[in-house]
DNA sequence: AAGTACGTGTTC
DNA sequence: GAACACGTACTT
């Protein structure tokens, strides 16, 4: 995570700064220019936010409240408080003004069109946000709406999904549509589900405020099949918690789920990286420990893996990572009792970053000794014998799984 | 030392 | 076979 800037900002913030800042509504010219240059424009989805986070919390609150066998219903993010204390103590974010926020829009990305995207589409989603670290080819915000990038895959946008059409039209041609779903790759997606109606600029169009497009809500059990799953009622994706697993949604969007893949944050909890070639920041080390450093890093990595996640300054330590997980390749060398097998990264369930805190594992923690159940790895749950394997890929060797993520 | 999480035995 | 409890490896 070095390459980039991450910030977070922790909904009661945003509110308060965006009533500051805010207009009524929509009505923002460049609303619909969400060019690289029209950031500003990004500050009118903003706008809408706090209704929208107005509305979420209602309904998340009769969700949980309600919700509770729902496939992977998690019922409440007992983490949310820690993380968000954490990210926020960790890192400044989301500074109360509109200059930033610009220059936070002007952040380089590999493909703006993914920015676009994210810009329109996260920003009404109470979930999340997340810029990642752009990609090495600096795209300038000269071109902005059109569409494709090269890198798009042409049928992801256009056949695969059929939102994306839409997306592209609400996001004003942010191109992005499916390229750029990805952030959060998914959750660009989906959201383009909701958007698809609606303006993207108007937040209030959405209906599900739950929808996810965090990485938090997520797709990860649907994944790429479900793309647009999250419909079903609104409620995105019965598993609250996932992390995306963007596949196929991705759309090969800089962000893919892959990036944004390991990053799950509880609502109200807005993550932004700023991708900043540079004087990037820090790493992981903020806004990616939440569930616990170690895990965090992994966790960075592991998204990483297929993407330059900062390898350079990860300060992982000696981890190397395989599969996305740090396999603390050194330590253990216990010559050969028993290992302990560490957890693929790539499964859904790895790359979910928070605890449901609400299974048994999590309720039982000090004497259960165990992982959050939603967070268990799906190789792990294997016998041993079993394929196995999956560990022993070279560690810098990405499995077509992990590279589909961005593809 | 404390926290986290894997492995495994036990219980239902 | 799933859930649970505990021992223990591993990391910070």
């Amino acid at each position: 995570m070095s390459g980039m800037t991450s910030g977070v900002c922790v909904e009661s913030d945003l509110s308060s700064m965006l009533q500051r800042s805010s207009a009524p509504s929509h009505h923002h010219p460049n609303h619909h220019g969400y060019s690289g240059q029209g950031q500003v424009s990004s500050l009118a989805p903003m706008l809408d936010y706090t209704t929208e986070m107005d509305r979420y919390r209602s309904s998340i609150a009769s969700f949980y409240k309600t919700n509770v066998n729902m496939n992977m219903n998690v019922t409440n993010f007992p983490q949310s408080a820690k993380l968000a204390a954490r990210l926020a103590a960790a890192t400044p974010i989301f500074p109360p003004t509109a200059a930033r926020l610009g220059a936070m829009a002007a952040t380089p990305w590999g493909c703006h069109d993914n920015m676009n995207v994210n810009m329109n589409v996260n920003m009404n989603h109470p979930a999340a946000m997340f810029w990642g670290r752009p990609k090495p080819v600096a795209t300038a915000p000269t071109h902005h709406h059109h569409h494709h990038h090269p890198s798009a895959t042409p049928g992801h946008m256009t056949s695969s999904h059929p939102h994306s059409t839409s997306m592209h039209q609400g996001g004003g041609g942010s191109g992005g549509g499916g390229g750029g779903g990805s952030s959060e790759g998914g959750g660009g997606e989906k959201h383009g589900h909701t958007a698809s109606s609606l303006p993207v600029t108007q937040g209030t169009a959405h209906h599900h405020p739950m929808a996810p497009s965090n990485g938090n809500f997520l797709p990860g059990y649907s994944a790429a099949a479900d793309c647009g799953v999250m419909n079903k009622q609104g409620h995105a994706h019965p598993d609250m918690m996932g992390l995306s697993e963007g596949g196929s949604c991705n759309g090969g969007g800089v962000m893919g789920s892959s990036f944004l893949g390991g990053l799950g944050l509880p609502p109200g909890v807005i993550v932004m990286a700023m991708g900043s070639a540079g004087g990037g920041i820090s790493d992981a080390g903020s806004a990616f420990q939440m569930t616990g450093g170690q895990r965090a890093l992994t966790d960075c990595q592991q998204l990483a893996n297929p993407s330059p996640c900062p390898s350079s300054s990860s300060p992982s330590s000696s981890g190397v990572t395989a599969g996305g997980v740090a396999l603390s390749s050194s330590s253990s060398s216990s010559s050969g009792a028993k290992r302990k097998r560490k957890r693929c990264g790539v499964c859904g369930p790895c790359r979910r970053l928070i605890n449901c805190g609400v299974c048994s594992s999590c309720r039982n923690r000090k004497t259960g000794h165990q992982i959050c159940k939603f967070r268990k790895c799906e190789e792990l749950k294997k016998k041993p014998g079993g394929g196995g394997g999956t560990l022993e890929r070279p560690p810098s060797v990405p499995t077509g799984e992990a590279f589909r993520w961005f593809f």
